[in-house]
DNA sequence: GAGAAGTTTGACTACGTAGTCAATAGTTGA
DNA sequence: TCAACTATTGACTACGTAGTCAAACTTCTC
């Protein structure tokens, strides 16, 4: 065995490969979410990217290893940040559902106006990535389940059934950047206002109850 | 031109084919909704049919051809249905509301239980389905909006905004079978009325109100 | 600056599937 | 029974794309 050392690359290195790492998910992840796992070849990641496809398999295994990536990164970060909107909101429930939902419709049209527009939608994808989608899904679910089931408890909501309102409320922030991504400005922000007002009906909140 | 006479075919050999196209297109629906369009071969479609994918060529052009067929013929008999209910029914706006949604839930989620998932979500179509599922989509919207803005004039109904109204409704209506098809008897019926009745509740209906 | 490590290339194979078509089988009606 | 028409077959081509890999290039490190 001479002189093998296998060293650990360099922490600089390590933050570039991560960088270039993050450049090709999130790319791939827009292309995804553009046009769909199936009419995405990794050619047109590649080419987005202006290097070739070759290079992909430098850092991927392959295309469904790259999708797995795609899915878990941006989703991860997503959740993440409603979890802590939700933890670190000081307030009435009906706040705080409001902010939640708000946030997430933001998050969806604005932070990835191509991007996981998709996200959730287990169909679209291939089969082999259902178990992170799934992950995901649960993730969101209990994010709003926590505050729903709170809310219903305080008095403050009125669900007929808090899956059904979940799902309604999931359904309708899936479809939200197709609605809310073509406008601009102010007609956007009212889109968004819009549908987060009309999605806290389903708890039995109108716009006067703040 | 010896005795060229270009005959039609008779109306019994014409019905047959009529019966050979729908079965095709039936078939081929299913499959498109299950797995989704680019994930579905020709060769998927004939061997569920016992034959093989040239005799699909004698009836279609090609899988675009299919594809738009398999749309319109099912979409279309879908719409008709609920278009006659709306113009049959006859009593207040929120009880023909409620029955335009369940009817289409029961539609989307019984008659169909593999097919039409996907129906009014262009994304997971080929660019080239674009017209005819927004013809489709058009006509659904239709629909929804004559009885909502009808209860809203009437005082019957209060939408924060018809357009928001409809498109939560509709990406609602568009999961339920992934949500309800799984379910049988009781809990199917059981949740088909919850979700009828939470997406009333987007017009400021409550159940009492019936 | 030299050697090592990291990165990219482009030509390559393998494979699946849309679409073609001449040959064949089945049906119909006289 | 036979001829014309309808329907189906299966072998075929063309093409796109996932995945491979040795060689070339670039960037680090001493």
């Amino acid at each position: 065995m001479p002189g093998q050392v296998s060293s650990a690359p360099s922490p600089r290195i390590e933050r570039k490969r991560d960088k270039r790492v993050q450049e090709i998910v999130r790319t791939a992840a827009d292309l995804f979410a553009e046009r769909g796992y199936d009419a995405v070849s990794l050619d047109d990641v590649a080419e987005r990217l202006d290097v070739t496809k070759g290079s992909l398999y430098y850092y991927f295994a392959g295309k469904d290893e790259l999708c797995t990536a795609a899915l878990e990164t941006l989703g991860n970060g997503w959740m993440e940040r409603l979890e802590e909107l939700s933890a670190a909101y000081d307030g009435s429930d009906v706040g705080r559902l409001r902010a939640l939902l708000h946030e997430h419709i933001m998050i969806a049209v604005r932070d990835y106006p191509a991007a996981l527009r998709l996200f959730l939608v287990p169909r679209e994808w291939p089969a082999s990535q259902a178990r992170s989608i799934k992950a995901m899904r649960t993730r969101h679910d209990a994010i709003f389940r926590d505050v729903i089931d709170s809310g219903v408890r305080a008095g403050e909501f009125d669900a007929i059934s808090t899956d059904v309102t979940l799902q309604c409320m999931h359904a309708a922030m899936t479809q939200a950047p197709t609605w809310c991504g073509r406008l601009t400005g102010r007609a956007r922000t009212r889109a968004i206002d819009e549908l987060t007002d009309t999605l806290m009906l389903l708890v039995g909140c109108s716009r006067a109850d703040d």
